[in-house]
DNA sequence: TTAGAGTCCGACCGATCGGTCGCTATAGTC
DNA sequence: GACTATAGCGACCGATCGGTCGGACTCTAA
């Protein structure tokens, strides 16, 4: 029925798919996702979906990735250029709080960068496993980074322990998650700036 | 084949049927649980095990009930009769460390308890969601109620805002969880204590 | 202009999903 | 000792799972 599409039409299709897996696994997880489901959404049928990927695995990679990309630009991207150390710190943590409370479009279900976290840390070794566990220790290196150099530059007092720090930054986002995800706690963003304004010196 | 047992056997299987699936679903999630796979790891049958349940959702919620009990006496049943206030607040805390670190046995994918508000948070409500929600919040007015005696008591400034702490501490955790599921990193429970200490004033 | 590459579909696959039904055999009750 | 309630089984249900395959079709490169 539909033919073959031009590359540049065939880019867009696979845009959708991933836009489509994203927002899916949001809610249902990235196992949760189906091929049938998503391509009854998307007006395909399943094989035409799955050529773009060629295993449901391959998908679920195509959408971590995708989730990793926009936390990314949300978060890290609009303060690559600001001064590293505690001014970029600020920034960045500012840019966390206020994107986990507003990105409710492209994620429905809250932010899959950090609940595919949870989905597959019990999960044995593969390739989904490992790339969460990668993108979150690369997002981890991102803070402790920061951390050190403000350390190093006085910013923060010598006595802190950077790892300490970015573990406890690190746990007021995800209680930040928990509480606009579970509860709709409409004052967790605020709660979550106070505890970031005690954690690096308000 | 094998006929009726006693009533005695009977809640001797059902039991046996719960401690499997809170295994089970703490690997793979609530949603992940599946009948068949639960009837053959206990060599019985997929009706003499739905039998018990009725529903895969009333078996997702005994499993969920089960975790809700076992992290209650790992963590708030040992404190139950200590002083209200920073004591017990503490004795707490230092439980609820040790159980996300050690509760391997029962949760050989982490606490159950923990990784269900993540799964159903985007969920649509329904009786599993509800649940969660519920236990969560029974769990955070629990420690709501001891930091509120404390601070009541002068055991905590007086200028603490009890619902910040609560969500600050949660966030400790959470992050715990975090460390010890995705990276085993075996620092966590130490991290966790000093976050704690300097919550409630080491 | 023609050959190849590649997109997408429809039909189909075996496996598994949650769940139902009829049955057997025993435990508990009178 | 007869009756009943029920634990558990095996066969089966329609739906859906991830995935394969061959073909229809068109874009693109030669």
């Amino acid at each position: 029925m539909s033919p073959r599409k031009s590359a540049a039409e065939a880019r867009r299709t696979r845009e959708r798919i991933i836009e489509r897996s994203v927002a899916m696994a949001s809610v249902e997880g990235l196992e949760g996702l189906t091929i049938g489901r998503l391509a009854g959404e998307l007006g395909m049928s399943k094989s035409g979906l799955l050529g773009h990927f060629g295993t449901k695995e391959e998908l679920q990679l195509a959408a971590l990735r995708r989730a990793s990309a926009v936390f990314s630009r949300a978060v890290w991207e609009p303060a690559r250029d600001l001064p590293p150390g505690l001014v970029r710190l600020r920034a960045v943590c500012e840019a966390w709080a206020t994107y986990l409370d507003r990105e409710r479009d492209t994620f429905p279900g809250g932010c899959l960068f950090t609940t595919s976290a949870v989905e597959f840390d019990a999960r044995g070794p593969g390739p989904v496993r490992d790339a969460v566990a990668r993108l979150h220790r690369t997002w981890q290196h991102r803070l402790l980074a920061d951390i050190r150099t403000a350390v190093a530059a006085g910013e923060l007092p010598a006595a802190t322990d950077p790892e300490q720090l970015a573990f406890e930054l690190n746990g007021v986002y995800l209680s930040l998650n928990h509480a606009v995800q579970l509860f709709g706690d409409r004052t967790a963003p605020d709660r979550t700036r106070r505890a970031v304004a005690r954690l690096l010196g308000g």
